[in-house]
DNA sequence: GTCTATACACAGATAGAC
DNA sequence: GTCTATCTGTGTATAGAC
């Protein structure tokens, strides 16, 4: 699997996402019609994206987001009850997305070596295709609720979890050497976190994601295999 | 070399880094007794790290600060002319202290694979010692002038260049195996870098950084050695 | 649903007494 | 050098017309 083959596999639209939006959050926002909100919400977020990675989220004033959305101060209050609650927002459903997409990649028939693959692979290529939601979850986390911060750590935990299970189970298997399963598995969040929050570096070199997650693959592979 | 010993082999002390910043400083401030500026200088620097390091400097207002460094506001404004300045003051200080301490650890007679052991410990120890400052310099680059931006890029730039300098050597002498070394570089700093972004991961674990570097190391060689 | 105009709070910064 | 009191700008959020 490359990355244009797992963007094929995703099943989920970009539209099917801001309708989530719209229908978990259909009693807090004033907008009823279905399209309006869904296109709208589309170009809130794609807005606070840009404008969040230029100078962060606290830095974006309200002012700035309308100006970016072409929409009123007013109309966007219609969105949502205020900045802290669009942050909530933003967040809630990038982390109920990614969760639901993760799930589709674990297959526990493969042998360790094919899973490792597959899982980096699918956390790679889902952080590429929504890269602005993986850099927005780490930079801003610190400004979310103690309830919002601690989902971004529980996601970090459990990613990491399902790297380190196979890790062990290939050590039990034979098919691993004996290590330090949770430092590696560290690691290699480390390795993939950098794709994205670096990506002025990497687009500069001309390094794509499929090559970065190869080598990325290598790198571990080499360090764990007999 | 281990942690406890770098700290003793480092040469800075504290109280010369906050002599430096008054120095360097001194036209743009009032205060002009250079003890109170020194004391008053570490207490406001540590209090940004704290305040900073829960919500970020935007979200930092002035009376924070204020409360926390038992500074009047007017006080405060004696020692920069404004938050702006404040940002790029700690900025600025922090890129001079890392290069300078950087110089010491660089011993191009030393073989490849103690270079590399070397030098990725010194960024390690360093960044341990003075991790406020790393973490502060990663997270809030984006609210420096474009000047000040670049300056952190060209500090990312410059440690991985070492880095690369060293690895390609490497291949030369034939030690190490023939590698995409621009790629090995950028996963080598991937990893030292998630030490100072996820302290709490690792403290929580009870890892500590001689710990971690080891390991760092030791999946460093395995990759690229013969 | 979206707009303009505006209320209100709060942040950054200064003045001037001590 | 440090304080308190205060000015001024700007940001969030709402009211009410269209």
């Amino acid at each position: 699997m490359n990355y244009a083959e797992f963007k094929n596999i995703l099943e989920i639209r970009e539209e099917n996402l801001y309708r989530d939006v719209y229908l978990e959050n259909q009693d807090a926002i004033r907008i009823k019609k279905e399209a309006t909100a869904v296109k709208n919400f589309e170009k809130i977020f794609n807005s606070v994206f840009e404008i969040t990675y230029e100078k962060g989220f606290q830095a974006m004033t309200m002012r700035d987001l309308s100006c970016h959305t072409k929409l009123s101060l007013g109309a966007l209050y219609g969105y949502f009850s205020g900045k802290e609650e669009l942050l909530a927002i933003i967040h809630k459903q990038g982390n109920s997305m990614i969760r639901k997409i993760f799930g589709q990649f674990y297959d526990p028939q493969a042998n360790p070596v094919e899973q490792l693959r597959t899982l980096i692979k699918a956390h790679m290529f889902l952080s590429e295709s929504a890269r602005p939601w993986f850099y927005f979850t780490f930079m801003e986390a610190r400004n979310l609720t103690p309830t919002g911060r601690e989902a971004v750590l529980s996601m970090e935990e459990y990613t990491e979890n399902m790297l380190l299970e196979i890790l062990e189970a290939g050590e039990t298997e034979g098919i691993f050497i004996k290590r330090d399963h949770v430092m590696t598995a560290s690691l290699i969040k480390a390795m993939q976190q950098d794709w994205y929050l670096k990506r002025w570096k990497y687009k500069k070199r001309g390094i794509t994601v499929d090559t970065y997650t190869e080598y990325l693959i290598d790198f571990t592979i080499s360090f764990i295999s007999l």
